[in-house]
DNA sequence: AGCACGCCGACT
DNA sequence: GTCGGCGTGCTC
């Protein structure tokens, strides 16, 4: 008896385990271990994966149930990516499925749809309502009955056996097929068949005619190039002389593009080192992680795509991962001009369906190369040369949902796996990552150069309290107005960043100084002006904005806080001449829109690109001289210990884009803290010196890179039991760790409700604790059933990101 | 996650 | 007496 473990689609602790089914006759040989299949599981179906095929099993055999139907004919995990899950589950504490599913597209995941069929024998016995509803057919969708008023009635007819409820396992989506029609019949048979068609019959032998040179067409193609109709094709079928076939087909999202090839550029001294270090990895298939520490516009990419051809050569696959903002045209155009088709590439803007078939290239080994956003990672490669991580700093390679991985730590578990080399490059990198650098963990390859030898613009620091004081109190200082006025005379362009983030518009009564909060999170509401509305970022709850203040009444009610609109319509009013491009989650929603405005800004149609995080990577036009950021602290005053890093990093990511090609660049950053070091180091590009100064920091208070965090988030509709849950927790957390781990609180969350859900958190430091993923295994269990009710949602980070 | 099973209150 | 509430346990 061959008999699969199959991991069932349920993401609970309860079925967080394998269950035994028995494969049937016709199934044997064909199903392996990483294969989707579809399991009956109590009374209804289920999709799963199969994680091992075996001959015995610890049940009674009579309980097993036989396997359903398959779903892959080949697994879609192979044997690393399912031990990869297994590590991913241990590492994360997820469910095995919700790791399983992660490493796969969207489409593949399962859709369950139930319908009802009415039992014809027992047709007489329903209820009249009933057949009245099942009307001239025998099933119906589940859904169109939830909308009945029938639903219990129909409950009783299935009690009672005459109505049957059937379960269907579908997918999301689909693979696009074409229809092509070929020739059936052998030449000899055709050419025949020609002469002895009727005079009248014009259109059929034109095609048959066409079909004779191509031999095989897309439906399609050939009716319009000979201008006949699905009717003379369909008489050829009944003739037997042609076939119609379903061919399977790519949504492809660069279709109608071409990329001119670029050919390897001659590498400086630096990058050439750099290169050499790698490429020895390479070719001793040796793994080791290169930490690639180079100044924006040191070539780095320039040094992956020709280690990436070493890999090529090798006969090897290459995984290239980029932060999702700096996925841009630009950056995508670059790959595909040097490695034209052997590219695929997986970004959030793709649909689902785009996804399944970048995938599928993979899969079938396609393409040799994968440039994507942080699940690119998962890429089904089985013989990976290189894993490339691009601003390795970057906080969105941590996933915040279950599976919360980070992707440089699976880069390295698959590195390890390949025995390849993984390249974390950045210009600041993380401190974890330039710690483990000093201490020799990882390999340090630096890049001090910039390619056109141009040295790092120079960086003026505007004090705003300073410009109020003086009487300014627009959002331009002076400094920055008076550059962008020379900029515009000078036919130069310059890019404006806003951080929106902790600074977005929030309404304010200017005489009771009460401000509009969302009924059910503790966050102001953001102001959206095209609609006139109130919107909270955190549960999507809107309302329109007043007229008076809700609290006084009164009329002095205003929005507070720049948004990008605001900056704007400040911008339009100051220099009216200059023409604008504004870059945000408004203008850049729709497909596309992303690179038509940069395009655009490229083509040297604006004078000034205004953005927010979306342009600080990535963009390089070589008329930008000037860099504005408009207020270089909003990010530095949040709750974070990274608060500073970030404020580092993003500083200098969008100095970065001033100056990169023949004309000289400069920037201004105004904020209202110059003194911050952060500010000050970023100003001065001087990395080394951050990083001394903030590992300090991070020593003192006992945080990363010198001590493991954990974070642990108890969210209840009721504050008092959400607190008290978060006690236990602390306590048990406490009890099972050793006297050197540190727990703090529970404390209520930065954000104290969300959702109408009071959120409190426990914060464990350690350095090493054996025990620890088991004692949170332990909470989540215990705590399942009331989770599973939805009173209480608990939620465990392992080196977290986002500590609200 | 569903769904069955089982035990208590309020209705025909 | 039965219908239906939701607490508990199980799904190979």
């Amino acid at each position: 008896m061959t008999i699969a473990s199959v991991i069932v689609d349920i993401p609970a602790s309860q079925t967080d385990r394998p269950f035994d089914y028995i494969i049937p006759p016709k199934f044997v040989d064909i199903v392996q271990p990483g294969m989707r299949v579809v399991v009956p599981f109590g009374n209804r179906l289920l999709q799963g994966f199969v994680i091992e095929v075996k001959e015995t099993t610890d049940m009674p055999i009579e309980q097993l149930k036989p396997i359903h139907s398959l779903l892959d004919v080949v697994p879609v995990l192979n044997e690393e990516l399912l031990q990869l899950g297994r590590w991913l589950t241990e590492t994360t504490l997820c469910f095995m499925v919700s790791a399983f599913q992660a490493m796969l597209p969207a489409a593949m995941k399962a859709k369950y749809e139930k319908d009802i069929r009415l039992i014809e024998q027992h047709m007489p016995l329903v209820h009249e309502n009933v057949r009245a509803l099942f009307r001239d057919r025998l099933t119906i969708p589940w859904s169109e009955v939830e909308q009945t008023p029938y639903v219990r009635l129909l409950q009783k007819e299935i009690a009672k056996g005459h109505i049957e409820v059937v379960y269907r396992v579908e997918e999301k989506g689909k693979i696009k097929t074409e229809k092509w029609v070929e020739l059936c019949a052998n030449d000899e048979h055709v050419t025949h068949a020609l002469a002895s068609l009727s005079t009248r019959a014009m259109k059929q032998k034109q095609v048959l005619e066409h079909l004779l040179t191509a031999r095989a067409l897309p439906l399609k193609q050939l009716l319009s190039e000979t201008n006949s109709t699905w009717a003379t094709v369909q008489t050829l079928i009944k003739k037997q002389l042609v076939a119609v076939k379903e061919k399977e087909i790519y949504r492809d999202p660069y279709a109608n593009r071409s990329f001119s090839k670029t050919k390897p550029f001659v590498l400086t001294d630096e990058q050439h080192q750099a290169l050499q270090a790698i490429g020895q990895a390479i070719e001793q298939n040796v793994h080791d992680v290169f930490l690639m520490y180079g100044v924006t516009g040191s070539g780095k990419t320039e040094v992956y795509m020709q280690a990436i051809d070493l890999v090529l050569k090798k006969g090897k696959e290459a995984i290239v991962l980029v932060p999702e903002i700096s996925l841009t045209p630009q950056m995508v155009r670059r790959f595909k001009e040097r490695f034209g088709s052997k590219v695929a590439v997986l970004h959030s803007g793709l649909s689902l369906g785009e996804k399944y078939d970048e995938w599928r290239k993979i899969q079938r080994k396609e393409v040799k190369l994968v440039v994507g956003a942080r699940s690119a990672i998962f890429a089904p490669f089985e013989n990976i040369g290189i894993i490339i991580i691009d601003e390795e700093h970057e906080t969105s390679y941590k996933q915040e949902e279950s599976p919360r991985y980070h992707a440089r730590d699976v880069a390295i578990f698959r590195g390890c796996y390949h025995r390849c080399p993984v390249v974390l490059g950045s210009a600041t990198p993380s401190l974890e990552s330039f710690a483990r650098a000093k201490k020799g963990v990882y390999k340090q390859v630096t890049l001090t150069k910039r390619m056109n030898d141009h040295a790092l613009p120079p960086v003026e620091i505007v004090d705003m309290r300073e410009e109020l004081r003086a009487g300014n109190r627009s959002m331009f200082s002076r400094l920055l107005y008076e550059k962008l006025t020379e900029r515009l005379q000078k036919g130069e362009q310059s890019v404006l960043f806003l951080n929106r983030r902790g600074y977005s518009s929030f309404v304010m009564c200017r005489d009771c100084g009460h401000v509009i909060q969302c009924p059910h999170c503790d966050i102001s509401l953001t102001y959206h002006r095209v609609q006139q509305q109130l919107k909270c970022h955190y549960c999507g709850y809107e309302q329109r904005m007043s007229a008076h203040c809700p609290a006084c009444q009164s009329e002095h009610i205003r929005f507070f806080g720049t948004g990008t609109q605001k900056v704007e319509e400040e911008l339009t009013k100051l220099l009216p001449h200059a023409r604008v491009i504004r870059m945000d989650v408004d203008t850049t929603s729709r497909k596309g829109a992303h690179e038509r405005l940069l395009n655009e800004f490229g083509d040297g149609k604006a004078d000034i690109l205004l953005g927010t995080q979306m342009i600080a990577k990535g963009l390089d036009f070589a008329n930008v001289t000037l860099v504005g950021v408009l207020a270089a602290d909003t990010m530095l005053h949040v709750p974070d210990f990274r608060a500073a890093e970030k404020t580092f990093q993003l500083l200098t990511q969008v100095s970065g884009r001033a100056g990169r090609h023949h004309l000289p660049g400069e920037v201004v950053i105004q904020t209202y803290t110059p003194e911050h070091y952060s500010i000050q180091l970023a100003a001065d590009h001087h990395f080394e010196a951050f990083y001394e100064r903030e590992m300090m920091n991070r020593k003192k208070h006992g945080y990363p890179p010198f001590y493991y965090l954990t974070l642990i988030t108890v969210s209840h509709v009721d504050a008092l039991k959400g607190i008290s849950i978060a006690e236990k927790i602390a306590a048990h957390v406490k009890k099972h760790l050793s006297a050197e781990a540190v727990v703090l609180g529970p404390v209520a969350s930065p954000i104290a409700r969300m959702n109408d859900r009071y959120r409190y958190q426990c914060m464990i430091k350690y350095k090493r604790e054996t025990n620890l993923t088991t004692a949170l295994r332990a909470i989540v269990e215990h705590y399942q059933r009331d989770m599973a009710r939805g009173d209480v949602t608990i939620t465990i980070d392992l080196n977290p990101y986002m500590m609200m």
